[in-house]
RNA sequence: GCCGAAGUAGCUCAGUCGGUUAGAGCGGGCGUUUCAUACGCGCUAGGUCGGGGGUUCGAAUCCCUCCUUCGGCACCA
């Protein structure tokens, strides 16, 4: 039984400001890291923000903003908003802190020394007619050809430190085989497995195109790679000796966080450690992946995630209603969705209903019939009986929920033991003793009651801190302070000795009826968005961090994202003069069967037929029709290719932009099919 | 296309080492109590357990196949 509990969020990119998928992963911490303190264990939770990289470094001269003043802008906004969600973290790191500079500096030395960070050339081929990076198995024997242009390719280099990730890959899968809780849930253990079975190459892990970041400290010129950086401050943070004592055999050490950035967390990170010589032991116990959500049943585009503030939320419903929604409706770790409505008649339902109004009518009876103050239990009924067992289920499922890493089980449980509450008030109706006098039962069946009620303020201590203490105040007891050592959560049915004040107030979750629903949903929930429909995959932003937008854990090496880092190597007029491109109409556009990002277009180039191209446009235009008509740029004299099954490309379109966000070269005007652009 | 996960009542999910009438919460409907925040309690929903086929005395639960959804990979001349 681990006896201290470290949790935390992934720190969050500045390049994004907090919304709900950051509140989300966010609220979780701060709930289970109190939990863990209500059963006395010691805790710690970090949560906070990275922010280093040529993105950051961008943004801010666009904003004509020195990187760093940048970055304090907007690490300020998460560093405000968590408080106004009841979060309490122990700290709030940031990559730039001096502190973990300087750990981070130690850490690559160390590694660095074993010679598992060595500098190297990152050597790739590069084909100057298609401007971008080919594989070894791309080219073509012998030659090293471009297979389009049937050209040699060039050989690039670019210095840069390389961690020997493949080194790792057989220690690492022992270390999953011998911790089968190290991933979580089962299904993402799965998805690390074949990667990391598939093979590991090694890492490139520094950078000379930009300055913003850590330098390496033997060679200056380079800055480390943004994810040794970031990961590494999950163990920056607990620098000094007297905090190291989280990262010791007797504690459990909890990171969360969506499940797009698992994998650096379940495979980089711990090979970072592994290599800096720490231990299995000293290696973290969990690394959890939670799942998106969607508002409303919609993807969290830019637009809409914009529009729905969980400060505003908290502001509007107060924290507690929200935690108690994130925690509660979205089993956690798989995807989930965030409803307004559902919400709302949650909070009626389990808050108000069930919870509030069993503290209003318990509290009611006792000024009505014990002067305001607690009774004295006696004997038991099987009334009582059956009351005390249920009691003992659900709190120990509760108990055992969150343990799991299950909040919506917990709080299930609890709200369960409220419903059983109101049962019994029910079956004992002590309205009913009341009227005849029979003064002990009466007794026993209110503090059997206040027993209940007592309990559930502490179980829903660590979901709605703030009810607890409001709830607690009610009921004559002291908020909840938890104290390392001192296991709070209840346990065993014990009720109050008796005569102690009670202190009822106004209720505690007032429902909203019809008509404040209304009003509320008006005002909170997002207008109704222009979505095209079936437009697919805009691809959902991933709330819970924005961290992936890193871009790749190798140099722009043919990815997609061609993070131009500089300008290919130059050529000469003849060179360009080669190159033949041409207006073209498109005549018709299909998908490319099982091929989810091809088209194959017809396009009409003046030729005696049009031309058939492929192109990989299908994630942007759908249906692929909307592109019939249009006057597109066409690279005419390109080898074709072929796609197999008959499908042959004639030429290729110019576009540029991610591939769910295209952006075709078009020509405007009524300029005839076939004429050369030069 | 490959690999993985999933598809159970209006909604969110549980159940699956095969076994009596398939469950819970919420919502809906009906009834009822009065201590309470028009709140509680009781009853109710009759759902082809994604479709089809198979194994078996018997399948939501095992096998095959198909469909759909969601991930990861591939495809982007």
């Amino acid at each position: 039984m681990a006896k201290r509990f470290y949790v935390t969020t992934p720190i969050y990119y500045v390049n994004d400001v907090p919304h709900l998928g950051t509140a989300y992963t966010t609220v979780i911490c701060d709930a289970l890291r109190r939990f863990h303190q209500v059963i006395g264990e010691e805790t710690y939770f970090l949560t906070g923000t990275d922010e280093h990289g040529q993105k950051i470094e961008r943004v801010a001269a666009d904003e004509k903003m020195d990187p760093k003043a940048f970055c304090d802008r907007i690490s300020e906004r998460f560093r405000e908003a968590w408080p106004k969600l009841d979060v309490v973290t122990d700290r709030f790191i940031r990559t730039t802190d001096s502190d973990h500079e300087a750990f981070v500096k130690e850490l690559w030395k160390k590694i660095e020394a074993t010679g598992d960070l060595y500098l190297g050339d990152y050597e790739a081929w590069y084909c100057v007619g298609c401007e971008s990076y080919k594989t070894e198995k791309e080219l073509e024997q012998p030659g090293n050809m471009c297979p389009l242009h049937k050209k040699a390719v060039e050989r690039v280099k670019e210095q840069t430190y390389f961690f020997k990730l493949s080194k790792y890959q057989d220690r690492l899968l022992e270390f999953y085989a011998s911790h089968p809780q190290f991933i979580q849930p089962e299904s993402r253990r799965n998805e690390v497995l074949s990667f990391v079975n598939g093979g590991l190459d090694d890492l490139s892990c520094s950078r000379t195109s930009f300055t913003w970041g850590i330098p390496v400290p033997s060679n200056p010129k380079h800055v480390m790679y943004v994810w040794f950086d970031a990961l590494s401050n999950y163990r920056s943070a607990l620098g000094s000796a007297e905090l190291a004592r989280f990262w010791a055999p007797d504690g459990k050490v909890v990171h969360l966080m969506g499940k797009d950035i698992l994998r650096f967390h379940a495979v980089f990170w711990p090979a970072f450690l592994m290599a800096a010589g720490y231990t299995d032991i000293q290696l973290p116990d969990v690394v959890f992946a939670h799942g998106f959500l969607t508002i409303d049943g919609h993807k969290m585009s830019k637009s809409l995630r914009n529009a729905v503030d969980p400060i505003r939320l908290a502001e509007e419903l107060g924290a507690d209603t929200l935690r108690y929604q994130l925690l509660r409706a979205i089993s956690f770790g798989l995807d989930g969705d965030f409803d307004h409505a559902a919400m709302l008649e949650r909070y009626n339902a389990d808050l108000g209903k069930n919870l509030g109004n069993l503290l209003a009518r318990t509290l009611g009876l006792c000024v009505k019939f014990t002067e305001g103050k607690t009774p004295k239990f006696g004997e038991k009924t099987p009334l009582e009986e059956e009351l005390e067992k249920g009691f003992a289920l659900e709190v120990g499922t509760a108990r055992t929920a969150w343990e799991e890493i299950a909040p919506h089980r917990a709080l299930e449980a609890t709200m369960a033991l409220s419903s059983l509450a109101n049962t019994y008030v029910d079956r004992a109706a002590p309205w009913a003793l009341a009227k005849n006098n029979d003064t002990a039962r009466l007794h026993t069946t209110l503090a059997a009651l206040l027993e209940v009620l007592r309990a559930l303020s502490v179980m829903i201590w660590p979901a709605m801190p703030k009810k607890s203490d409001e709830m607690r105040a009610q009921l004559g007891l002291p908020p909840i302070g938890p104290k390392v050592g001192e296991d709070l959560f209840p346990t065993k049915f014990a009720p109050r000795a008796g005569g102690e004040a009670l202190a009822p107030g106004t209720p505690l979750f007032p429902t909203y009826d019809k008509d404040q629903v209304a009003v509320l949903l008006a005002k909170l929930q997002p207008p109704p968005e222009n979505e095209p429909r079936q437009n697919p995959p805009s691809k959902t932003v991933a709330p819970p961090d924005t961290l992936k937008e890193r871009g790749q854990a190798a140099p722009a090496a043919g990815g997609t994202e061609a993070a131009v880092t500089g300008v290919a190597p130059e050529i000469d007029y003849a060179r360009f003069e080669s190159v033949d491109l041409r207006v073209g109409i498109v005549a018709t556009a299909e998908k490319v069967p099982k091929k989810d990002k091809l088209l194959k277009l017809t396009v009409d180039l003046g030729e005696a037929t049009p031309r058939t191209i492929i192109a990989g446009l299908a994630l942007t235009f759908s249906p692929p029709e909307v592109l019939v008509g249009k006057r597109v740029v066409v690279v005419a004299n390109l080898a074709p290719r072929d796609f197999g099954k008959g499908i042959v490309s004639h030429g290729m379109l110019l576009a540029t932009g991610p591939s769910e966000a295209l952006t075709l070269a078009t020509v405007p005007g009524d300029v005839p099919a076939g004429a050369r652009l030069k």
